[in-house]
DNA sequence: ACCTCATGCTACATCGGTTGAGCAGGAGGG
DNA sequence: CCCTCCTGCTCAACCGATGTAGCATGAGGT
């Protein structure tokens, strides 16, 4: 029998480090270090050095430590963002995006999916912040304030995105133009069918929110334009559950004795509940009300009659949130990118003769 | 005039360590460390110690460098896992899943989305393994096996999710028994519509991979019970593209004078496809196909006749997932979860009398 | 008075890279 | 022949947290 190793473990083998190298190749790990990251030009380390060491790492699979090299250089390289919800076309495309962005800076996306729940934000940020990013997107968030000052007690960059904030720097979306363009479009298209002065009902969304009460704005806006009151009563904010909108348009029905002619939807979790209802209540084909919904979804878009869709600029948007972000610490400020209707998903089917 | 300071820069506040903390309450580094970290009880510092670290510590916005943290303990209780694309529900929803399953067990998500691109997803894993995470799952991954052979290079447990491999544990859904049952139903649906023994389209998806193999299977196994032949001219795997599944389905049509009564939809990206088609071709109403749709989105539930969508399993797939890696290192292997039907997203609507 | 032991804490090495300082040796100039 | 400079490398400190070993102090036993 062989004695007791002192590591009975099963030596899962250890990863191999900058010291593992150096041995093999006879050098310093100093200068494995400075070759494997590019500095060893400045450092005037030969050529030949050079290259015996780039060989050996590649045949040893090394893969460097970021967490020693995060914590020697006092930065990370993470850049973190939080995001409310994967379960809508709007948010997938800022993430897909920021992620590309950031990759293409030599930076590693971190992100984060916190349910619309302002506890979770508060504890995704400080996770974040313990892992050193180096900066952090605050998108559609709850309270960015709240997420700006904690990342300013620990030194951290922050930006918001979607919904702006009053202590940094916020990309957003020109909500209220994007509302009153969408408004005017099916006031217009429904103008025939709707009575002289005829408002239309706002479903979903929190009129707390900054976003929907800019479009409420605009939605009030393009109503006045036309000359047309808007009751309160047709501003149904009534949050992002599609229950929620269902029971709201279903009480709206029921107090006007029938559904509007148009209807304008404040997200694709609000259109499907909007859109069962109408369904199943049979409003479809001549029935089917104009729908002008601030959201984007293939599927809604193909499939629904009467409808017009606005599509928020997403790498407009990105585009300006890594302009402050290159820029180094910008001052807080607002900046408000148009939106678009948007455009058939596909070009139309071209008939046989 | 004062004199130059010879650190002129704004002195963006040092990020607070335990040797801060250490200095304000006349302690040692070591005891804050251990206070902050809970392991102060089996250490024997007094508990009066430890309050007084505990509020020096929320009073000075302490943060843990989870970089030196890790680095010391050589993990990190980062896990990471990456995805093909944030297009879809299930994507969304898997990803939703995984990082509150992770938080409670007090493992960081990260999460990282390849865009189907196979460069991407082996450049994915290696700055995953570079960050020291210390799981890595590859969902939907092109080359899962060469996922696992870096990580099992660098010492990294993998775990493949969606797609399988044959190095690691996968946990996949029941692709061929969903595809079957799927068929069997939209072939009884459309039968009476359906000359004798024709079969019907399957669209979307690689035959190259796994998932669409199985689901082929499936869909040819149902053919043969109901003893129709499956022509090959009616696979059309032509990939994840909207635009294939619409050239596939004109082409078809055209071939055969008609398009066929029931369609077998292999994803909702394809579907966004097939939908548009039939669509403006006029195949609604009376004329709409039967679609079956492997996969699920509740705009496309809710809005096209005549469909029945199956829905992956997603948290059956996570709690077996985390049941993998909570087991330390199970063998290879693949566990196949069932799917099922999608329920209504909504409950019917109550209409009045 | 001396030994033992528990209590409450601190000192120090360490994880894997990074970086400023510095050393050896040869070339070149005066 | 000496001094300077350049080339090509190495040394050692350091980033912040953690775990092991160990040092005072006082209580309790004999």
């Amino acid at each position: 029998m062989t004695a007791p190793r002192p590591n009975p473990a099963p030596t899962r083998a250890r990863r191999t480090t900058i010291y593992d190298l150096a041995v093999l190749v006879g050098a310093s790990p100093t200068a494995v270090s400075a070759v494997l990251n590019g500095t060893w030009k400045k450092r005037r380390i030969s050529a030949s050095l050079a290259e015996r060491i780039t060989r050996t790492a590649e045949e040893q699979g090394y893969a460097l430590n970021l967490q020693a090299s995060g914590l020697r250089r006092e930065k990370s390289r993470l850049i973190g963002m939080i995001v409310p919800k994967y379960d809508n076309r709007y948010f997938g495309s800022i993430v897909e995006r920021f992620e590309a962005m950031a990759r293409s800076r030599d930076l590693f996306p971190i992100i984060t999916c916190t349910m619309r729940d302002p506890a979770l934000e508060i504890q995704a940020a400080r996770e974040m912040i313990s892992h050193q990013v180096d900066c952090l997107i605050a998108t559609g968030a709850t309270d960015p304030d709240r997420i700006t000052a904690i990342c300013e007690g620990a030194g951290v960059r922050s930006l918001n995105l979607d919904l702006p904030g009053s202590l940094a720097p916020s990309v957003i979306s020109d909500n209220f133009g994007g509302a009153l363009a969408l408004t005017r479009r099916i006031l217009a298209a429904s103008a025939s069918q709707r009575h002289r002065g005829e408002p239309i009902p706002f479903i979903g969304g929190r009129a707390s929110d900054h976003n929907t009460s800019e479009r409420i704005r605009g939605f009030r806006a393009a109503h006045d334009e036309a000359g047309i009151a808007v009751d309160e009563a047709m501003i149904l904010a009534t949050g992002y559950a599609p229950e929620r909108a269902i029971t709201a348009l279903a009480d709206l029905a029921a107090r006007r004795g029938a559904l509007p002619r148009a209807i304008f939807v404040n997200s694709t979790i609000a259109l499907e509940g909007v859109l069962h209802w109408t369904r199943s209540t049979g409003h479809f084909g001549a029935m089917a009300p104009h729908v002008g919904c601030f959201d984007w979804d293939p599927l809604a878009a193909i499939l629904t009659e009467n409808i017009v869709m606005v599509q928020q600029d997403v790498p407009a948007m990105l585009e300006a949130l890594f302009g402050l972000i290159d820029a180094g610490t910008p001052p807080p400020g607002v900046s408000e990118i148009p939106t678009h209707f948007a455009a058939p998903p596909f070009p139309p089917v071209a008939e046989g003769p």
